[in-house]
RNA sequence: GCACCCAUAGCUCAGCUGGAUAGAGCGUUGCCCUCCGAAGGCAAAGGUCGCACGUUCGAAUCGUGCUGGGUGCACCA
């Protein structure tokens, strides 16, 4: 019973057998558990939740191992070794397993025959870009909001490394059946907009020939000169000397258009795609705000107070003051938030609180934040808002982006010429390209600080994962155009039909287990939220074809090409699925695959 | 003072729903290219998974308490 897969997949109908084996053995495992159970082997009730089939560690213990007999031994009563060998019988006798071991405390250890495997190798070119597709979300709709940079400049590192895990995790999700938006939270409502105007308005003055006063606090970033000029091909000169509060209104209006054209420009650049940006300014004046507090109110979560000093380290300015709260702590925060400030103004979080909401109440299931690491302290506040908005419906989880630090010819690198203070994604990508960009920033977990070296990114060698891997998939194409010169047909539709009996090599077999663990690794990522792991299963794959093709270079049977037409055509079509897994996983982190390496 | 994140080989880091003898790359050491697939390959050494208790048949993984590092802590966003 496979759900119908609900969205990215206009093609629909897939082959019965999803050809994920480790959920394909889970079942033989629980049908077998189910027949001792009518047999009076084991006791009816079972909980079979923790019941797994698993790659073992160590590739002598089998293909397959599960822990079935342990996790039951307890509640059946049972001694888990007598559980493994009623277990082991039954399940020798299915016709996809060779041999099935008891060993240590009572693992089962089940060895595949050998056609198992080749079979999965066709599978693979028939289901090309299918291959590994889950239809473990359901359908279920998440909302991934990531980037959401202050339209006050260009995109920098930290806001790279964000984009790129956030639209990573969201074409993973969407790959293992989730119905996914993108989404880019504007925070034009707060003074940084101020700030932008008025440095703007400087360098309006100094597109009319004055000398631009960039005070402290100011943005002093050459990127608003072409703002300035723009204003000044609007305005000419009749700004000029006019107080703040004749042009503050529109040239913030105006600057931030700008900045958020820039900053599309930037993602662009990085081919990040937003299905949605939201406006934090968009929010006042609508009634949005107060329709969210109004909710917590009523569930008794706002109240007037006076909130106690920080201790430790209490600021210097501290007086106690009344303010509006939201009792975060009834959801697991550490005290209470204000959401107004004793001026009557709203905070900060008022208009994210509204936002989330309104995430919660355009139907969303899963909201997901992405996160700079410096925002750490405000995940619990958040968490406690969408508890209480959605009463519980709907999960928030945060990721947290750690530091991206970057060298150059090992030294660190801090400088740009375009921001002035910053290193920006565009000091970066027109460097090395998007695809390498993108690829490296997903060689760590977010939650880790990642260093970025401009020179070992573009290193060609085995310790650039990005070479490596782009490598491997070079190395294929190029065995398909031999295979073509050599008028061997290697079309995917004559290697899905090509029967893969001579892939019988340990190496050959190697290679396909990886590949095998494609569909399972896809749910994994997904399950954590956590994209990088297919960039390290690519690494993985792509050493193990590496590996093969190396021992090709003794052992000319281990050779691609080969006189037979038949042999090779097994052969290349067990290249030209790891090609296609190899794309599968690039397209998931945003990467073009290179046919070639130049 | 509190909260969050982190701590795994000399270095940089993986490690799935708790699973068997904890992995990779770099570095180190030793082998391997007249040529046929070397922008390399094979092999070895290298570990108190920060520490201590606890839960469990089983803990790098879960819990508690420590230690060390990072981040953040009322009218900033």
């Amino acid at each position: 019973m496979t759900p119908s897969v609900a969205s990215g997949n206009p093609g629909g109908d897939r082959q019965d057998n999803d050809m994920n084996l480790f959920t394909e053995l889970r079942t033989v495992v629980t049908e077998a558990i189910a027949a001792m159970q009518a047999a009076g082997e084991l006791p009816e009730g079972l909980d079979l939740a923790n019941v797994a089939v698993e790659p073992p560690r160590d590739a002598a213990h089998g293909d397959m191992a599960t822990n079935a007999a342990m996790v039951l031994a307890k509640p059946a009563g049972l001694p888990p070794r007598k559980i493994a060998d009623t277990l082991a019988a039954r399940l020798a006798a299915d016709p996809r397993i060779a041999a099935a071991e008891v060993a240590g405390p009572g693992f089962l250890n089940l060895r595949l025959k050998a056609n198992v495997w080749q079979r999965l190798v066709g599978a693979v070119l028939s289901q090309q870009g299918e291959f590994g597709r889950s239809a473990m979300g359901q359908g279920q709709k998440v909302n991934v909001e990531f980037v959401s940079a202050n339209p006050t400049g260009p995109m920098h590192v930290g806001h790279t490394r964000g984009a790129v895990v956030g639209d990573a995790l969201a074409k993973l999700l969407a790959f293992a059946g989730y119905d996914v938006t993108r989404e880019y939270y504007i925070n034009d409502g707060g003074a940084q907009v101020d700030v932008l105007a008025r440095s703007a308005y400087e360098r309006y003055r100094e597109a009319n020939g004055q000398e631009p006063q960039i005070a402290e606090g100011l943005y002093p970033g050459d990127y608003l000169i072409p703002v300035g000029q723009a204003l000044k091909d609007l305005y000419g000169d009749s700004l000029l000397d006019q107080p703040e509060r004749v042009w503050l209104a529109d040239l913030r209006e105006f600057a931030t258009e700008k900045m958020m054209e820039m900053i599309r420009e930037d993602l662009a650049a990085l081919n990040v795609e937003m299905d949605v940006y939201s406006s934090e300014k968009a929010l006042y004046g609508t009634g949005k705000i107060e329709a969210a507090l109004q909710r917590l109110r009523d569930m008794d979560l706002i109240y007037e107070g006076v909130l106690e000093p920080p201790k430790g380290k209490t600021p210097e300015d501290w007086e106690p003051r009344e303010q509006t709260l939201f009792r975060s702590t009834l959801h697991g925060d550490d005290v209470d938030r204000p959401v107004m400030k004793s001026d009557g103004s709203w905070t900060y979080f008022a208009p994210d609180i509204a936002y989330h909401f309104d995430k919660v109440e355009r139907g969303f299931d899963q909201l997901i934040d992405i996160f700079g690491a410096d925002h750490g302290g405000y995940v619990k506040r958040m968490k406690a808002a969408v508890a209480a908005l959605s009463n519980g419906r709907v999960p928030l989880d945060v990721k947290l982006v750690n530091l991206v630090k970057l060298f150059k010819n090992g030294e660190p690198f801090k400088m740009s010429k375009r921001a002035g203070t910053f290193v920006t994604l565009r000091d970066v990508v027109d460097q090395v390209g998007p695809d390498v960009t993108r690829f490296v920033m997903l060689t760590r977990k977010n939650d880790a600080p990642l260093d970025f070296d401009f020179d070992k990114v573009l290193e060609q060698s085995k310790d650039n994962p990005v070479f490596y891997v782009q490598y491997a998939n070079a190395r294929i194409n190029s065995v398909l155009r031999k295979a073509t010169e050599a008028g061997v047909p290697v079309d995917d539709l004559t290697l899905a039909a090509t029967d893969f009996a001579d892939l019988t090599h340990e190496a050959e077999l190697a290679l396909i287990r990886k590949l095998a663990e494609w569909p399972r690794l896809v749910e994994i990522a997904a399950r954590n939220n956590e994209a990088h792991r297919v960039a390290f299963y690519l690494y993985e794959l792509a050493s193990d074809f590496h590996g093969l093709w190396n021992r090709g270079n003794d052992e000319v049977s281990l050779r691609f090409l080969q006189d037979d037409t038949a042999t090779s055509q097994a052969k290349i079509g067990l290249a030209r699925a790891t090609g296609v897994v190899i794309s599968n996983g690039l397209g998931i982190l945003g990467v073009t695959p290179v046919e070639e390496m130049r």
